[in-house]
DNA sequence: CGTGTGACTCAGT
DNA sequence: GACTGAGCCACAC
């Protein structure tokens, strides 16, 4: 029961977490989707900060760079390349091999799933 | 209410 | 592939 003194739970902020935490194991989201599925394209910048507050509950680590890049994560970049390998997710050098583990919110998993 | 900040992204060199 | 410059946005102070 939200009273007045909830958080307003419409802002981007928690928008943004709610996205993140859907963020099935073995997939990965760039910081740009994030912010378009959060409602604000574009914002890819404010999800970057706002992860940087998450705290626990919600799987940053899944949410990585453009382009299959790590991006940053707190200066523990390392840290987020090692959970993600333990979930599965393949890495192609120094990036995550999207092609086969960007996640799709509402994708055609069901044709690709071959 | 203005300014600064950063776990970003794109395009050019 | 690495570096630079500019654009963009929400949030803390």
């Amino acid at each position: 029961m939200r009273q007045s003194g909830d958080v307003d739970a419409d802002t981007f902020r928690t928008r943004v977490l709610a996205v993140v935490r859907r963020i099935p194991p073995g997939r990965v989201v760039s910081y740009g989707e994030v912010a378009a599925l959060a409602g604000r394209p574009g914002a890819a910048r404010a999800v970057g900060n706002i992860m940087s507050g998450c705290g626990p509950g919600v799987p940053a680590h899944r949410v990585i760079a453009a382009g299959g890049r790590l991006g940053g994560y707190g200066g523990h970049e390392h840290l987020k390349r090692s959970l993600l390998m333990a979930e599965g997710v393949a890495f192609r050098g120094r990036r995550v091999d999207i092609g086969a583990h960007q996640w799709r919110a509402r994708s055609t998993r069901k044709l690709v799933d071959g």
